[in-house]
DNA sequence: CACTTTCATGCGATATAGTATATAAATCGA
DNA sequence: TCGATTTATATACTATATCGCATGAAAGTG
């Protein structure tokens, strides 16, 4: 549904925006990069297990927040912008790249 | 396996922290009250809807955000505690239940 | 103590995440 | 255009979350 699509759109946005590979984020995360590849584009209903390897490799965390803190969360979120380790090697990848936006108010 | 655990902790005391049972929650999320119980208790690896949705009757929303803004994350929802729909009817459960506190940081 | 609610646990069945591997299909660079 | 990298798909198999139900263990209430 939308929270899982969300969820794969920022990983596959992060990802790109560090200028990491399918095949590079999959080898840290510990998984094959076709599982990747489906868990971005196919809606795979992931374990938290998985999700949080995955957002370790992106130098992102899991958070329960609660729904009146979202808005504050969010400004806060989107002022860190994601960045690459090596700034030389890939143009420029810091914008905000990924949004975390809402679906239902 | 701490961010499973940290999770698990969190749904277990906003639960409570709402007064609401296993069965009550369970109902609401659409699961039986033996999986509530036992991802509360024996480090069960859910899948992320079925997270979604227990997130979703404790109001609180899953959100990946990046580790450098996870301080300032946490102080906003240490601001924002959790309160139950009817006070009157729970003495008081207005306090810092959970706090998704770090392990390495 | 009996009664009720809440929570923990066991078990069989099912759905699907996840693995490993291979390969087609894009995409990009020289 | 050619070759390398990246990404998307396919298949077969394994692991396990989740269901549904039943039931036992606590714990509280009268």
């Amino acid at each position: 549904m939308g929270a899982i699509d969300e969820i794969s759109r920022t990983i596959k946005a992060v990802r790109r925006a560090k200028g990491l590979s399918q095949l590079a984020l999959a080898k840290t995360a510990g998984m094959p990069q076709s599982h990747i590849s489906r868990i971005e584009n196919a809606g795979v209903d992931l374990r938290v297990s998985s999700l949080t390897e995955i957002a370790r490799a992106l130098d992102l965390e899991l958070t329960l927040v609660p729904r009146k803190a979202i808005p504050a969360v969010r400004s806060i979120v989107n002022s860190a912008r994601v960045g690459v380790s090596d700034p030389e090697e890939h143009w420029q990848a810091n914008r905000p790249a990924y949004s975390l936006e809402d679906d239902d108010g």
